[in-house]
DNA sequence: CAGTGAGCGAGCTTCCGCTTGACTT
């Protein structure tokens, strides 16, 4: 008998043939590939067959699988569940379109054509053969759109029959929640699948059609996207904004008052003059008024005592944490969900085995399960005591209007695993990391904190005007969370005024000035994004997701769009430029606004209230005029590349700069009849205080910068951190920058401030 | 992650979202 060889890929010889049937009942003949030895099997009824039955199905099939995505996710649901289940991950989604291609028939209905990537088939192989062999299945992939998404590829891909999918839907990995899950199996909701298809099909005819436009323009391997570009133009506009802002002078007053009989001074500020907010945009308008307010008398004309309630902050949810651990630990995006991904699957803490810390990382729901509720508060009350117990757990709205809500806040699995007692098992980021969860969550289920608060109104009677000043002070009646967790303040936020006011003050109590505090300021232009503060602009405006917020900042910096600065994202030339050609003829698209309209269409298409390729052919029909509109009226930007000014060693041509996958290298402009390169360096303008040849900046395998000499290999002087052109005051050596504005020298270790050092600071 | 340190490359590129490895491209 033949069968075709998948090894040999062609008909080959079958040896020793059986007769069999496959787990779906099929008739099969199974045997070895004559020639090469692999396993064949060959469909099809067989004389050999007769008096053979094929195995009664529900007799083989035996056992429950379930299918969750996250592996780890996998073994906490098989704990609970136990014998009888047998629990698998998809680790994600299984199909996706292809890469290299649309994989998109526009003309017929939008209909996409999916793959299995190379990646996946081994899960799918074994999930098909599981799912062929189990007596019920059970898709408990998360409870969101995508999930139902993976769902349904997994149905398609590893060929479960869609009268046996039964699928199951839990928003905490707790027992409860997951036997109810169980007890209400549905099908698969395809209005949902559908949302899905019509959001991934979009984001590709966005992405692959317009992405082509900029390589042909501006320049290769530029890419545009529904989020990504919006990220850009975010950050390109807040630039705008900066260049374009004047700073505008403004003074203000304040003065110190001794209390008529006390020892102890306090500071008020001037609000009124005449009962008007004083206008003070220079010293000249300063002036006068210092001088009337020096033989002014002062007295307090109003004390207003009260109290302030401050409530923690919620639980952790992805875009939060990372702007905590970037505040408080000065970790980035990235780093933060690497190190929760750590936590995620488990650590070895001494409890046997590997013990998950924190509940799952990319979320966008502050809920809480009601088991871990009820921990934190007998912890709450066994450790602080019952005043610092709410009466009711709290609640937290999810701030977000596109949020999902498949999972809970990121919370510790135990608030009874203090940081302390794990803080050995843990690298001393991770602990830092888990420390952060886990004082923000057990503050979020604390009573808030409250403050007694004072604000005073001092009169002042001059020659020529009234005035009224103000001093406000708060201190800490009952610290409640505090004790625990307080949010870390945002570099850019306004300090909060809080003055020592001297407690035995009165009204009408007349009060001397002591000195008048004339200050002059000047309007600040709105700050630049942090990754933190971008990844906050980019959720209030529903745009990206959880498992993307950190992605999305590396893209924008790997296309050259978008430099890091001292943690702050400054656009690049090319970033302008790309972002105003998409706005111009992309404005739909990149108005922060799009995605959320887009999702108003997805909600339709899952309610069932709207056709998934009506939408599709809604949004296609202008969107595609724009793009021929924009291949024909784009202008070519693409610049010639830019001149090294030395000729190739090889042919004499002149060397240029061009762009690789890697960044900038100096090759020949003979390219391809020439194939000379080399990588370029930047010389930073510091010697080498090895062979006194110049340093230059380099970049390590890994894609770190470092700084080196540019006689490697001849001199082999590196350093990771960037040495300075000024040298030491005290010993001569080579000083390298430790901080923003702080140097170290690398022979006596002595540390100076920037400033004191150079009188002309480095030009960037 | 922590420690890490000197290539390659170009024209064949690209999206967003879901999830971990397998190893640095």
């Amino acid at each position: 008998m033949e069968a075709y060889c998948l090894k040999c890929k062609t008909h080959r010889e079958m040896k020793d043939p059986q007769p069999a049937f496959n787990a779906r009942g099929t008739p099969i003949t199974r045997g070895v590939c004559a020639v090469c030895g692999a396993t064949m099997v060959r469909a099809g009824l067989t004389p050999a067959h007769e008096g053979l039955k094929p195995p009664k199905q529900n007799e083989e099939r035996q056992g429950k699988l379930v299918i969750v995505e996250s592996p780890a996710k996998a073994r906490t649901v098989g704990r609970f569940l136990g014998k009888g289940f047998t629990v698998k991950a998809s680790v994600g989604h299984v199909r996706d379109l292809l890469r290299s291609r649309l994989s998109v028939d526009i003309e017929n209905g939008f209909t996409p054509t999916y793959t299995v990537p190379k990646e996946k088939k081994e899960v799918v192989r074994e999930i098909k053969s599981l799912a062929a062999r189990a007596e019920e299945i059970y898709l408990a992939t998360d409870p969101d759109r995508e999930g139902e998404a993976i769902a349904w590829h997994l149905m398609e891909a590893a060929a479960i029959d869609p009268q046996r999918a039964r699928r199951v839907t839990f928003h905490e990995i707790t027992e409860p929640a997951i036997q109810e899950a169980f007890s209400h199996p549905r099908a698969i909701d395809m209005n949902l699948v559908n949302a899905q298809q019509a959001r991934r099909i979009l984001d590709r005819l966005v992405g692959y059609q317009i992405s082509p436009i900029l390589w042909e323009k501006v320049r290769n391997r530029l890419s545009a996207g529904r989020v990504q570009s919006v990220a850009l133009r975010l950050i390109v506009e807040r630039e705008r904004e900066i260049q374009a802002f004047v700073p505008e002078e403004y003074w203000t007053i304040a003065a110190e008052f001794l209390p008529q009989g006390l020892k102890s001074t306090f500071i008020a500020r001037l609000v009124r003059v005449d009962g008007e907010e004083p206008k003070l945009p220079n010293e000249e308008t300063v002036r006068p008024l210092l001088l009337d307010m020096e033989n002014a008398t002062f007295r307090i004309e109003h004390i207003r005592r009260g109290e302030r309630r401050r409530k923690p902050a919620a639980p952790f949810i992805t875009s939060t944490l990372q702007q905590e651990a970037s505040r408080r630990l000065g970790f980035t995006a990235k780093r933060t969900m690497a190190l929760a991904q750590a936590l995620y699957e488990g650590v070895d803490v001494g409890e046997g085995g590997s013990t998950g810390l924190i509940t799952y990382m990319r979320t966008d729901s502050t809920n809480v399960s009601e088991l871990a509720q009820a921990e934190a508060r007998r912890y709450i009350a066994s450790r602080f005591g019952n005043d610092f117990l709410p009466a009711e757990p709290p609640r937290y709205k999810t701030r977000a209007v596109s949020a999902q809500e498949a999972h809970e806040a990121i919370r510790p699995t135990s608030v009874f695993r203090e940081p302390e007692k794990v803080k050995p098992y843990l690298e001393p980021a991770m602990y830092r990391l888990y420390q952060l969860i886990w004082q923000r969550f057990v503050a979020s289920q604390m009573e808030a904190a409250v403050y007694d608060t004072l604000q005073v109104e001092i009169s002042g009677k001059g020659t020529a005007h009234a005035y009224l000043l103000r001093a406000s002070g708060s201190s800490v009646k009952f610290p409640g969370f505090l004790v625990v967790y307080e949010e870390a303040r945002d570099e850019d936020a306004q300090e909060e005024e809080n003055v020592r006011i001297p407690p035995q003050i009165y009204e009408g109590q007349p009060q001397l000035l002591q000195r008048l505090i004339p200050e002059q300021h000047f309007t600040q232009p709105p700050p630049r994004y942090t990754e933190a503060s971008l990844v906050q602009a980019l959720e209030e405006n529903g745009i990206g997701r959880p498992s993307t917020y950190a992605p999305i900042l590396s893209t924008i910096q790997q296309r050259g769009y978008v430099e890091r600065v001292d943690r702050r994202l400054v656009p690049t030339e090319t970033g302008m430029l790309v972002s105003d050609l998409l706005v111009q003829h992309f404005p739909d698209i990149m108005d922060v606004g799009f995605t959320a309209q887009m999702e108003e269409n997805l909600d339709r298409i899952a309610g069932g209230e709207a056709d998934w390729v009506q939408v599709l052919r809604e949004f296609y029909g202008p969107f595609s005029q724009k793009v021929a509109q924009a291949v024909r009226e784009m202008p070519v930007t693409r610049s010639e590349p830019e001149k090294v000014g030395r000729l190739c060693p090889r042919c004499g041509h002149d060397l240029v700069i061009r762009y690789g996958r890697y960044g900038k290298f100096i090759s020949c402009s003979n390219f391809p009849t020439c194939r000379y390169t080399e990588p370029l360096l930047e010389r930073i303008g510091v010697k080498c205080p090895k062979d006194g040849g110049e340093l230059v900046e380099r970049k390590s395998r890994r894609g770190r910068i470092f700084y080196g000499c540019e006689n490697y290999p001849a001199c082999d002087f590196v350093s990771w951190k960037k040495p300075i052109p000024s040298p030491c005051p005290k010993c001569g050596g080579l000083l390298v920058l430790i901080r923003k504005s702080e140097a170290q020298c690398t022979v006596c270790q002595e540390t100076f401030n920037l400033e004191e050092l150079m009188p002309v600071t480095e030009s960037e």
